[in-house]
DNA sequence: AAATAAGTGGGGAAAAGTGGGTGATATAAA
DNA sequence: TTTATATCACCCACTTTTCCCCACTTATTT
């Protein structure tokens, strides 16, 4: 959870902020996410997430998006400062260059630039108010 | 319950009056909340909330909100005089400067930029004696 | 009024973030 | 095989942020 603002060093390297650094463990994946960011799953989740895939049908549909999402899947890992490195050809898909946003969406990271996540959300921000709404006005109990 | 009026310092700091503070438990969220304010939320009644959004099918719009609701929740705790930080991008969300109010409101607690409050109370007032009457009458059986 | 608790502000140590140098390894060219 | 070039991860240095501690002020209670 949470909103880091980050940036991405000359040699294309970004710090994972400390607090969500440790929940992601040792091993995870960064990948092509949706809407123009990236997806970056810890181990376990990514394993999850590809055998429901490996699930269904053979159909073209499926095959495409399992290529348009393992194609640009890397292994990575922290260097000593926390930092990982972005593959080329993902910093070229989220249009990354220097400042750079973070957010914590349930189980995984998404890893946006900041003037694509500025503009995602001036253009939604009516719209989610009014689904708060909704979310806050329902009974919990 | 009851309206506190607090500063932030220059490092953004804002202390949580004593009363209410020990109602929030050790682990509380604080959020981007509707009509321009910030919520906090104890952690279970946080965990309520977003169990009900788990079960969204991964479309755009679920999607979307979960990124915006999410981004917007941060993990807070206490330092030793009772006071949290505020992140930058909820400070400005919230327009927050120095004079803040906070209000207890059921289940949570209200965040507001001073001048944003008292603007809320005048545009409203007089509506507030009709939004009662509305209210009221409906749980009559 | 005195005593206690709560709120506010600032110094300073430690942690986190950022940028750059350097040497090892790999890859390509001579 | 040797030489040149690029790449990458480690190390160090610097800046910024975070958070603890202390001190003072304001509010509340006795």
């Amino acid at each position: 959870m949470g909103e880091y603002h980050q940036k991405i060093d000359e040699k294309g390297r970004l710090t994972i902020p400390a607090k969500i650094r440790y929940e992601l463990g040792e091993n995870f994946i960064v990948t092509r996410g949706l809407d123009g960011c990236l997806f970056v799953y810890k181990k376990e989740t990514w394993e999850k997430i590809i055998n429901h895939y490996q699930e269904l049908p053979n159909v073209k549909e499926a095959r495409n998006f399992m290529r348009f999402f393992l194609s640009g899947a890397t292994p990575q890992d922290f260097d000593k400062q926390g930092r990982i490195n972005i593959s080329s050809p993902l910093m070229k898909y989220a249009d990354l260059s220097k400042d750079t946003i973070i957010i914590g969406v349930g189980d995984r990271l998404e890893i946006w630039s900041s003037d694509r996540w500025n503009e995602f959300i001036e253009n939604n921000e009516e719209n989610f108010s009014e689904m708060a709404d909704n979310l806050f006005s329902q009974n919990l109990n």
